[in-house]
DNA sequence: TAGGCCATCTGGTCCT
DNA sequence: AGGACCAGATGGCCTA
């Protein structure tokens, strides 16, 4: 069997021919500065030179084909800043938006590496969990995850959990928020004030996420994680931060009967995906706890504070 | 005004 | 041959 990497990868090396179809290429103007003989003349194809003969460096491109070529590459580029789009609402992210500034590509690559990385530690690294179960295969972690939200947003359908889905969650038309969503909603009120507070509250949201089961202790497992949180929430943030959130009043709702704790509150939820300082928190949640008060939550909108302050496992 | 970010154009390279 | 992909060049816009 093959081995893989920790990001699931393969740990063999690629054949030959794939290193090659998948390395960047070499930059053409680099080709360019290489010391030619005998100037534009000396143009001669950059590979696999069986021949030796002389290509004719190829003409210009006429107007009509590079017309066409341009809408390609346009066509091209859209696609490529629609993925982007699509990650940037996947990515919870800090709240740098505040202006109405959206988070670039290169900040949202960033923060998507941080943030699998944080899920994946949070799936492999939660107390109690036997190592068979901890996902070794893309299918495994999605379906791990794909359990994790059935765990919280299931149950909580179910109406016997501690989160009770409003109208727009039950609707049969709308889809089920997704793990990212539970973790988003959730994050958005984490402001733990010690690694203790992080500690407790992250191994009890772990093994929530983890436990696939749903119903019975598991929820108000997640249910007293949901009022903790939330309570929490209420110590460290005006209660007009959620009221303030679009649509924060109508997507979840937690109910006190459920609750173990003392959520004594309706607290709204934004959805979908909001930028509202959430991970900072949730990075705050993921970050190695070290025997010191967790650093401020506020960090200016500077995305890269995050790469300061939190060691994250790189990819490679 | 400098620097960052982005869209677009363009030519080179690879693939079908 | 033509499309896809890539990277360099360029100019516009915005912010500190």
């Amino acid at each position: 069997m093959a081995e893989f990497d920790a990001n699931n990868n393969s740990a063999l090396p690629l054949p030959e021919k794939a290193q090659e179809k998948y390395s960047l290429r070499p930059r053409a103007s680099l080709k360019r500065e290489e010391p030619d003989e005998d100037h534009e003349d000396s143009w001669k194809p950059s590979t696999r030179g069986r021949s030796t003969k002389r290509r004719q460096k190829p003409k210009p491109l006429s107007r009509y084909r590079r017309k066409t070529a341009n809408a390609r590459e346009r066509s091209r580029m859209r696609e490529i800043n629609e993925a982007f789009e699509a990650l940037r609402r996947a990515v919870p992210h800090l709240a740098v938006d505040a202006h109405n500034e959206k988070l670039t590509k290169i900040t949202t690559l960033r923060l998507a590496m941080k943030y699998i990385s944080a899920l994946s530690g949070l799936l492999t690294a939660a107390p109690g969990v036997q190592s068979s179960s901890v996902p070794t295969t893309g299918a495994e972690a999605a379906a791990a995850i794909a359990a994790a939200t059935t765990t919280i947003c299931g149950a909580s359908i179910g109406g016997g959990g501690g989160l009770v889905g409003t109208a727009a969650m039950s609707s049969s038309s709308a889809p089920l928020p997704t793990t990212t969503d539970h973790l988003a909603a959730l994050g958005c009120c984490l402001s733990p004030s010690t690694s203790d507070d992080v500690d407790s509250l992250l191994s009890e949201y772990a093994s929530d996420l983890l436990c696939g089961g749903g119903g019975g202790s598991e929820c108000s497992s997640a249910a007293s994680t949901v009022g903790f949180l939330a309570d929490h929430h209420h110590h460290h943030h005006s209660a007009a931060f959620l009221h303030d959130l679009p649509g924060a009043a109508a997507t979840y709702s937690l109910s006190p009967s459920s609750c173990s704790t003392s959520a004594t509150d309706i607290v709204g939820f934004p959805s979908p995906l909001l930028s509202a300082d959430f991970p900072v928190d949730v990075a705050a949640a993921f970050m190695p706890f070290a025997d010191h008060p967790l650093p401020p939550i506020d960090f200016n909108g500077d995305p890269y504070m995050f790469e300061d302050n939190f060691a994250c496992t790189e990819f490679s």
